[in-house]
DNA sequence: TTAAACTTTCAGTAATTATTGAAAGTTTGT
DNA sequence: ACAAACTTTCAATAATTACTGAAAGTTTAA
């Protein structure tokens, strides 16, 4: 396989996987070309580059900001302005998780908290919807605070003697 | 918030929580419903309660017994089917986070291994090219085996000290 | 074997989401 | 103050994805 077909490959491949898990595919691509570029990119060569529009490519690098994995870096001598992306898979792993965390599990846990906190009126039924509604709730809560503890951890040796203690 | 209210709010917001996660609306739906019922439920009893039509109904349950989190239950004295799902939210979390490894993450590893492993030509766009999709390949394979490790414990005290442990 | 009761399939349609491109907006240099 | 260089916005449109409903298929009981 060679450089070009490598490159198609993944950007492509992590465009469609964007899509599963919540951002969509330009902005997915955007940050994989970003992530193997050796040097910042303008908006003109991500256009051209990935074939995507002048207003869609502006969209997308905004959203990217707004979730801190992409910054505008200024290169001098150019008016215009260049962009790059996170280059540690640590950090960005914190740092979408920590951004998902705030958009995604937040909102779902104050859903579960007020359902899960209605009155008890005997019933079957509501016994049965505050108890499931209970448990979700407590599932996340565990499951969120391991996921930040685990990826606010820079260095990867406390990953790895986790893995180990749990074989 | 009476019962009905706080039904709608819970099956509504595991809906769209669910399109959010790679799976549609309607089988999120679906899944809540049952989650939350107190018995198995017909085909006709889940299209009135959630408005969806029967071929709608018939598609996602289809899909949600290949993820295997509902199954039909026999019900003595009806013809038709009935169906529930999984109602440990542990177990409901270890044969998700399975199959989503099974459907998403192995695809992705592979096009990682496959992109890392291309032949180093020396320049720098290939050299960064293969350093970040290794980088992404084992973040990847690492959050994999700890995702597998960590909810094949059917107990839920490991969770609780891992989380201890890191605190 | 027939028909009633039920489930599945799928072509057509609706709803949602992403993308374009051109006009409006902004910044910078002279 | 002007205009060139650049970015953003957003209404229109395209692409994708989900949903319907009726016909076809299947199972069961008599």
């Amino acid at each position: 396989m060679e450089y070009l077909e490598a490159k198609d490959k993944f950007i492509s491949t992590w465009g469609s996987l964007g899509s599963l898990w919540g951002i969509n595919k330009a902005m997915a691509q955007i940050q994989a070309l970003l992530f193997i570029s050796t040097k910042p990119l303008s908006m003109e060569d991500i256009m051209e580059d990935l074939k995507i529009s002048r207003g869609n490519t502006s969209m997308n690098l905004r959203q990217l900001m707004d979730w801190g994995i992409v910054t505008k870096v200024l290169v001098s001598g150019e008016r215009k302005e260049f962009f790059t992306t996170e280059k540690d898979v640590q950090e960005l792993t914190r740092i979408i998780a920590k951004e998902r965390s705030r958009r995604e599990i937040q909102p779902v846990l104050k859903v579960l908290d007020d359902v899960s906190s209605i009155k008890d009126d005997g019933t079957d039924k509501t016994k049965e919807l505050i108890k499931q509604t209970k448990a979700l709730h407590d599932l996340t809560i565990n499951a969120d605070a391991m996921l930040n503890k685990l990826v606010t951890q820079k260095q990867n040796w406390l990953t790895k003697s986790i893995i180990k203690l749990l074989k």
